[in-house]
DNA sequence: ACCGTAACTTGAACACCGTTCACTTGGTCG
DNA sequence: CGACCAAGTGAACGGTGTTCAAGTTACGGT
């Protein structure tokens, strides 16, 4: 049975979280999918082009993982738009936390694939049912998705093995709330 | 005259802002300053060790550079607390902007180099001026730092040929109003 | 003016990287 | 059977960061 593109992305994952990104290299990845590193190219154009892959499969993880609060939160559709940037922040977080290096690949994409679209999309919804017209929801998403981009970025590769994880959710917690509060004072409260 | 370890950054620097960080090699380096590679050894260790000087020097920029705001405005003594950190947050975004992938190699050092925590340390102080207590003080830098930190290193790697310049500096100002609109409201105002 | 020492630099190599490409394989289908 | 074609090979190319014995250069002390 031949390799599939699948089968490769599927790899480069396990490579990635097991010994990380400087380790992603396409011989390496070629010998645990038995093959040699030209096969590689078969299957994707670039190195490049499969680290996008792999970026967007992360981002695509932010938006199926079981929602960030416990067992017993509101569904989606009642939840305060509040909780719903919690929700899809903390979401973010915790997506690129679980792979190592998750952060660095994530921001690193060339041009925004499908996924990272449409997680951007979902917080521009929840800021436009929120009442936001269009210019201030796209504006509020950007604060957030740049505010967790460069928290997350910071905290794997500085302070992941240095602070004990409960306490950097707190304060992960805390800073994500001052954004939300800036968010309804200057695009909601208008 | 030998090279002296100051040659070395300030060729970094020139190589950084002519070609990029890509380009930016140890035998490219040496070719520029008439060496062969060895002998970049003899100044630094490693090339880490050289992108993390070279990256303390961008931040030292931030530090040194004529404030953001037009001739004319109130000596930093005398700014209220938003706009001191609106003129540190605006000059660190120009200062990353102002070098070729400053961004990236920005958020890309290994530990906290002296002009970082010197930098850092600004956003604190003009926070702890405003009633802030320390660790309201520190989160609110941290969410400062961040927010500019993701912000640009996604307007660098993907929006700086696409978008004029007056509009992404428009749009940071925006941002920039939300997050610090945030930190009046849940750090300062309790 | 000389000399020794310390500060530098070289040149060659090492192990690795991403990428290309002519060539071989193996299976499917007419 | 024979043709086709997807998939993979093997070897090479030019590049990377890094090491190190050996050489060179610069300079302070006598």
């Amino acid at each position: 049975m031949p390799l599939r593109q699948a089968d490769v992305l599927q790899g480069a994952m396990e490579l990635l979280d097991e010994d990380g990104l400087d380790e992603l290299t396409t011989r390496r990845l070629a010998q645990r999918l038995g093959v040699r590193a030209g096969a590689l190219y078969w299957h994707y154009p670039s190195k490049a082009a499969l680290l996008d892959a792999l970026a967007d499969r992360i981002i695509g993880e932010m938006l199926t993982q079981p929602p960030a609060s416990g067992p017993g939160a509101a569904p989606v559709a009642e939840q305060d738009w509040p909780d719903r940037l919690r929700d899809l922040a903390t979401r973010a977080r915790a997506t690129m936390l679980a792979h190592r290096d998750g952060a660095r690949l994530v921001v690193s994409f060339t041009a925004p694939p499908p996924n990272a679209l449409a997680y951007f999309g979902s917080l521009v919804d929840a800021l436009r049912s929120a009442g936001a017209d269009d210019s201030a929801a796209h504006l509020g998403a950007d604060v957030i998705t740049s505010f967790v981009n460069g928290y997350t970025l910071e905290e794997q590769a500085r302070q992941a093995a240095l602070i004990p994880l409960d306490q950097r959710d707190a304060t992960f917690r805390l800073e994500l709330d001052i954004v939300i509060a800036g968010i309804r004072a200057r695009l909601l409260r208008d």
